[in-house]
DNA sequence: TATGAATGAGGATTCATTCAT
DNA sequence: CATGAATGAATCCTCATTCAT
């Protein structure tokens, strides 16, 4: 009668581990069809598992893709907020997000899907669906701002208000993936970012600061 | 108007404007519920004629979809042209497209959708649909892009590449139209233009040009 | 004519008129695409009038696909009457009958389709449709019963049963027919009529009359 | 069975078992409403469930009844056959398909609207649907043209071409059901099949052969 | 009388979700 | 737990019919 706590917890593993068998299935074929294409069966089929399976680990279609939406955008954060950690200097750190986020749209290109947040459930955010990524996406623009922030404070940067740079430059870096996703011959990823970058640190005006 | 090209016969008059009343509905629908979650019931309905009609003017559901979209482009990028025209300056001129492009923003919600690019079609960009798409902006992605070689020319702009310009003003404004259309309670779109068209001209690195 | 039952006025021939000009469009038509795949607009496309128009002239589709019919078959009865009219002997009244069907059935290959007599409509005879075509073939297969039973009592023919002869000699055209409209390359009609004729009309037992 | 291709495990069995029903419906569906006028909706009511679960077992209407058809005529076939080979004589071996034919017709009235081969598909025959039906027929009218070839060679028959005898004897079958199934009150199909037979097999002329 | 734009019921097909095995 | 056959609501599209001009 008495479960083990041993025998529990592998059971949990074990539904981890198939949950994000699942979520890579999921990832997988938004990276390939886009995300409103997408149908149970073929999320199934590259999951090795049977359709009904996925309703054992997720409540819907909605909730499954949320989740796949989620447990991408964690990993690239993650990845952003290490190669940010890792670097010395504000201008450095955003230099790193900008070079992860090129890596990691370069190997997946699920995630200038991710990146473009399924505007197609509508401007309302009546969707709880577009509510929750806005609010996983929301701490990101944030650890971004306070780098803007403390660069400011720094004297690495203008007086610039930190949120309104953050998003600024993940617009430029949206707009880049977006490039390399969808023009068929892109150029190289890492000369557009440096051009851009450039752009972004210097301005298009001649004469600097007014 | 640049959509009714030598309307002459009454007939054709009254066919052109019905069909302009269709797609008026089609982008209302696609600002309310986004591109692929649309109906024909529904732009029927919005339009305030039964489904078989739509079918009297347009090919089928795509070829619908489609022409709202350039529909809205066209209108949108035209106004976009007159304001720069009637601007004296490059920087000048960005501006006014900036001030369009909000000001569009605020009248048609749709056109955010719009402006987003149906990213749901897909990161192979195969589809007919989208490839269309590209084809209607890449003229005016130009036609800014030559503003900025314009402003290079005259000691205006550095020496930046216009294109690369142009492709981050148009993620900068696609930003902004993103942050007006989904946030809650967005801030004032004018200060929030102001502020980011400031970043953009001069820059986030204190240094000015290096 | 057959059809125009003592027209008086003016007005009164210029509606038969345009009746039969579209009851000989709504012919080409079924022969070109079969009986049911018929759009009222096809029809109306052949007659040279509106879709509209046929409704003034016509109850609706079926009554006007009924007329339609009627009226192929009552020229193609016509012309059979009058060849076997112009025969002499029963064998040859049977005889002309089936070269007068060939040859309507090469001028006309909707004929061919009218002979087989919309079977789609179902065995039931629920639709008014078939039952009304039954009974204008009806008094036609007993004409040739007729002839049969002439040729009965005349000495020409063994004593078999006009009504069944009759209805054996009209499957045998339509066999016939139903093989020239559909074999891609098919025979020499009248050779083939020849060689059917020879078995029907002499059997294929060698003995003779048992 | 000809219809259950080495059925192995049990869900194949299970799954030809249902694919059959299906097919069952439509026939019984065709026999009532005509092959034009089916809905799917019509024979999922039929077949006892519901419309999607047709498209598990056939990829569309069309497959779905071009699968009917099928079904019905080789079990239609299969049955002449038997009953052919189970008789001595040429002769005997044409009366015996006779025999099944009525007998076929009688049990299935749909038959006789699959004999009837579709002919609303229009004189073209380009459409897949009915050439592969051609094909179907075909082997079946060349069995019964070898019957007559093999009574010509054995002296029952006189010298007449089997494919036209194949052909006329076919006819005058086709007539036969149509006959009892459109008559509201068809004459008993025994007596009236000796009757067609007779002239069949003698001709209608007097003298025997020419 | 003639038109043809508009209608909307009807039909094929898809796919998220359920549930018996 | 896992399965995948079955479901049926939802959606696109057609076309016979109507009616204002």
């Amino acid at each position: 009668m008495a479960f083990s706590p041993a025998a529990k917890s592998k059971e949990e593993l074990l539904k981890q581990f198939r949950r994000n068998e699942i979520l890579d299935a999921a990832r997988d074929v938004i990276g390939h069809q886009g995300v409103t294409e997408i149908s149970m069966e073929r999320i199934a089929q590259q999951a090795g598992v049977a359709k009904g399976t996925l309703y054992l680990y997720f409540e819907n279609k909605d909730a499954l893709l949320e989740s796949a939406l989620e447990y991408t955008y964690q990993e690239f954060m993650e990845r952003c907020r290490s190669a940010a950690d890792a670097a010395t200097g504000c201008a450095a750190k955003i230099r790193a997000i900008a070079s992860s986020i090129v890596a990691s749209n370069a190997e997946q290109r699920a995630f200038g899907q991710a990146l473009q947040e399924r505007p197609e459930l509508g401007p309302e955010g009546v969707s709880a669906f577009s509510e929750r990524l806005r609010e996983q996406i929301m701490p990101f623009v944030e650890f971004v701002a306070e780098i803007f922030q403390a660069g400011v404070r720094a004297g690495e940067f203008r007086a610039i208000d930190g949120m309104r740079a953050a998003r600024l430059f993940l617009s430029l870096m949206r707009g880049l993936a977006f490039q390399q996703i969808r023009d068929p011959q892109p150029p190289d990823a890492n000369q557009e970012l440096d051009a851009l970058l450039d752009i972004f640190f210097h301005g298009v005006s001649l004469g600097g600061t007014a």
